[in-house]
DNA sequence: CATGAATGAGTCTTCATTCAT
DNA sequence: GATGAATGAAGACTCATTCAT
């Protein structure tokens, strides 16, 4: 909410034209209003869900009118795909630092590292995390989260590599499945599916479940 | 003043009176026409998405006309959450069989049969898999996903509780962290974010997964 | 109004796929509608101007919602190109027919005959050809009119040439002119901008312009 | 309770009260940004059409901000009427002028001076021309172009009686007419649907045209 | 005075649902 | 029972106009 730093987009070759923002959030009344609407729209996902997740509604909730939305969002989908995007790619850049950091390090290591990395960026907004997962489904979405995965897999892949305990057949499969592995729980938790107090062993199972695989897979 | 219709939510009793068909399919031509409307659905979601997936079109695409549709669903909601009740019970059924007949098994039997009757279930018809993601995310979808979550949870527990050479300190927990680990690496492939080839790998590598997860886990 | 004839759809190739009716009026039902919508679309483009020429309000003066008007055109657009396109097209065969009958008579013939089937056609329903100018003008409506303008200027065109009594240097030429004196002063009428009593003088001077012209232009 | 404000419809006194730019262009400043504003709205009128030329992109063409625009003009259809009024009042004036000139003369060089009047005004800027087409057909473009046609026709009305080589039952009719047979060829070249080198002719034919007219309407 | 962000009424269009035939 | 035309509420989006800065 207070990140006066400013939006990094980091990766512009991510999204069209058309998805974009029409307007660089460069002033602060633009960057105001970018952020509350950002607020807006994943408190709408949570309460009403993505088919009721209105423009109208939207704005309403940011505490401005319809067509102040479309100032800075060229339609709906924009929206929220600058949403989930700005997610996707805090969870990514979170993924690609802890690899780079754990290179060179034993694969326990490489998986706790991993794992904190992964949960901490996926749980420090579960709300809106959890809110985003309707929309990573949609067209738009779909095409974010591949690229996203695709980073992430690749960054995994580079760090097993690195790894001078162990080493794997496939590394960008061990990457991809162990990816996998750990949005599957984190997901579960997020949706509630859990028992309460799951959380509290959340990291700890997952740290086991890749320390597991990898060593698994590791040959020699 | 109380409520005569009783609306109890027997967790293992998946449906509730309003999501089921108006007519028990007892008639062929009923059957046949639920049977048509289940595919069209499909169908309609993979070419169209869920917001697109419209009950004229539903209905056309099952070759009658959408008066028909609503003599055997009281409304779309209703429609979509028949098709994924039906495929996420095959599901979990599979997944009950699987874990019934691995009682008493060693970990390394458990988790080769879980990932089979998993794998078998959900690539069965990878389409129908793929396109009922979206129909979870919604509010009825979400229900059925967390009983069907629920009624493999309780399964895979029990199975665990059985073996002979391990012992689980936390048998619950570690049976939703093993679904999660499988349930997100298959999303990953159907939603076709892995490189080509990833199917022939899937069901060796989430054995291996869930083999070192549950030897990570056991105590003694 | 009373046209159980069936509208002709003599020009398959004037319009595209998306400006077509989505039903063919074959059923009873269907022909009332679309004639009702006609007609509804002509009043109020008449009572309101183009710009306030709203589907919900033509849906409502031709006594249905919009969504039935929906039924039969993809969108405001294509009702309103279906509309222009009928009336063009009735004025542009009678021109044809007229041209037609005209051939080999002589150019005072040709002038007379040419000027009364315009007229007739323009004028027999006043409201409409007056209406219909302002669709004339937008896009879709110049593409109508462009098509319907070669037509004549071919029919008038292969007349001229079939004249005993004069030759044309350049028949193609004179024809377009004709038809362009000819719209301009019935154009000047439709939008009531002549004394009254000016259409009772308007058959008769439109002849003797053309008759005038036709000489002026022949050579022998 | 009569009308204080005395809403007098000078036929000749063409402008209303709340059609003029607020402000008189006597200032340099002013007389620019008005200027600049009509080239503007006929460029966005060429390339947008009438519905999309709105107060936004004709400001912005004009390099100004939408609140400049307001304050030259009270609201977009006195923007629209006063660039059409502007253009009818030069022809008109051109056409008066041309009159004026011809008076006394014979008919053949009336219609040859009317010609060249009116097409030299209305070829002058063809875009211009062609653009105001859509805005003439609305609510007040409609009473701009009937005032003007009034003026035009009187002009050529006094020019035909001041022959004194022919003589004019209903001089008005016949002014009427002839200025219908000129703008109705020149509005079909406008729109583009005459062939390429139509213009070289045009002039010449429409000179045929009004001579052929007037030596078949003159009495002795 | 100029600016341009904010407003929100008004359009088009879709689609779940109903019901006369 | 089947049909599919009719309904109309609801949502996305635009744009004339205003007004705080």
């Amino acid at each position: 909410m207070n990140d006066p730093s400013g939006f990094e987009f980091a990766f512009m070759n991510v999204t069209t034209k058309t998805l974009k923002p029409r307007k660089s959030p460069v002033q602060a009344r633009s960057a105001a209003s970018v952020a509350a609407l950002h607020t807006a729209a994943i408190q709408v996902l949570t309460r009403e869900g993505l088919s009721r997740c209105t423009t109208t509604l939207v704005a309403k909730r940011a505490g401005m009118s319809v067509g102040s939305l479309y100032q800075y969002y060229p339609n709906r989908d924009a929206l929220l795909a600058t949403v989930l995007e700005q997610h996707l790619n805090t969870v990514a850049t979170a993924v690609e630092t802890a690899c780079q950091q754990c290179r060179g390090q034993s694969v326990i290591h490489m998986a706790e590292g991993l794992v904190m990395a992964y949960l901490a960026a996926k749980l420090h907004s579960p709300d809106e995390s959890k809110a985003l997962y309707s929309v990573a489904g949609e067209r738009d979405g779909a095409r974010l989260v591949a690229i996203m995965h695709g980073r992430m897999v690749i960054a995994i892949t580079q760090m097993l590599v690195s790894a001078p305990d162990a080493h794997f057949d496939d590394p960008a499969l061990t990457a991809g499945i162990a990816l996998g592995a750990l949005s599957g729980p984190v997901r579960t938790f997020l949706e509630g599916l859990t028992a309460p107090g799951f959380d509290a062993c959340l990291a700890e199972q997952l740290t086991l479940l890749l320390q597991g695989y990898f060593k698994c897979c590791a040959t020699t």
